[in-house]
DNA sequence: TCTAAATGATAGTAATACTATTATATTTGC
DNA sequence: GCAAATATAATAGTATTACTATCATTTAGA
């Protein structure tokens, strides 16, 4: 798969940085350890003068590139899910099934967590847990309808579509296709949050793809009624 | 309602306040107003300092009943959920049919949008709005474990609870009740904010009850199958 | 090699999230 | 009704955050 994307450039909103960080060195580097630093510290401790140190270089150069923290994590999700969107292209091509393509489709957004893959040199399995933890950050603030105008929920939105499309293959009549698939999205990222810090909040079992199995099932049930 | 709850006193976990502010004038403007003004600017835009000036008290005496910012949305979305419990039994008893009264605990946690309601002199529909938007950030955070220890999210978990105890009275051999209420709840809240603020991530409808009528679904079709 | 652009080094600002101290009210227990 | 305890106000101060600004230096492209 490496050499598949080694080409492959992963689109993001011009409105989500000020300058490409994949155009240079130093905007490279911030992504890298950036993606580093969130995982450890969490979103609210990190700060832009903990990545200069980290990556050797002063504040006012990350600024450069990313007008606030802020930003730069829409940048880091919105990155994520054009991966992702790769990934299900990549996943569901030539699969006839609309149901195995959904379930390919679900199965992905719980995947990631322990591949050790590197891609532009980011760590993707570090990405997928910021995008549990953090990615509704992105949006749920009185700044969101900003943040929708420079683009930030593009890519996620386009992955969403995707997969609608392939809900009403299965059943065209079904009328909340995006409202089931964010759901199933957004409620699949806090169950394994919940495994790690709430038990009390889900169900966890030994099996490893329990919170998959649960979605897909979910997602059938409703789209065949 | 109001008669029946005026004597009624919503617990909180004692781990989520320096000094109950129950107990106090100062403390019941702090609740009150901060309820006001996390609704107005949002949890990231909110300070103390601007509690401060509009209560027209020090910074520092709000410091000693909530020793953070954290700690007071902690306690808010904590009472939220205990409010909403004792809604929940009040609404539920004397319903001999689980189904009926699974159906009415969903459609709970979609109410109180534009109900005018007061208790202790706060606007509960406020206080559902920040549940929607800013509940989320009580937890998913690298503090979690610590919050838990300090009873944030008992009030939460025990609203689960209870409603989960109904899904196994529908179903006793269903295996993930927890799972499919936090996804349902959190869902719930979540596609609120797609309707307002990012549609394509949703399937608005023209009924004000569509997202009710959604969830209810998915429940029983899960539950049932 | 010249020039433009990117980066580094440094400084500075307003605001945030607190803590500390002392004086002044207010409540309460006797 | 008064003293003691407690709560609040007033004020000051700190480290950090989230930036912005300036200018010198390095690097990269034509």
């Amino acid at each position: 798969m490496d050499n598949l994307l080694a080409n492959l450039k992963i689109k993001v909103s011009d409105g989500l940085y000020q300058i490409d960080p994949f155009t240079s060195k130093l905007g490279k580097s911030i992504i890298i350890h950036s993606v580093e630093m969130i995982t450890d510290l969490g979103f609210e401790k990190f700060t832009f003068k903990k990545l200069g140190e980290s990556i050797g270089s002063p504040e006012a150069s990350i600024y450069r590139y990313f007008k606030s923290k802020n930003q730069l994590l829409c940048y880091l999700i919105s990155w994520y899910w054009g991966w992702m969107e790769c990934r299900l292209i990549l996943e569901i091509a030539n699969i006839t099934s609309p149901i195995v393509r959904l379930e390919k489709s679900i199965a992905l957004v719980l995947s990631n967590a322990n591949e050790n893959l590197l891609i532009e040199n980011v760590e993707v399995y570090k990405l997928h847990q910021i995008t549990i933890s953090e990615s509704i950050k992105t949006y749920l603030n009185k700044d969101v309808d900003t943040s929708n105008k420079e683009g930030a929920f593009l890519n996620y939105k386009q992955f969403v579509e995707r997969v609608s499309k392939i809900i009403n293959e299965i059943n065209p009549d079904y009328k909340y296709p995006q409202m089931l698939l964010t759901t199933i999205f957004e409620g699949a990222h806090l169950q394994v949050f919940f495994g790690e810090h709430l038990p009390r909040l889900t169900n966890k079992q030994n099996t490893p793809d329990y919170i998959t199995k649960f979605y897909i099932n979910l997602a059938l049930q409703s789209i065949n009624s």
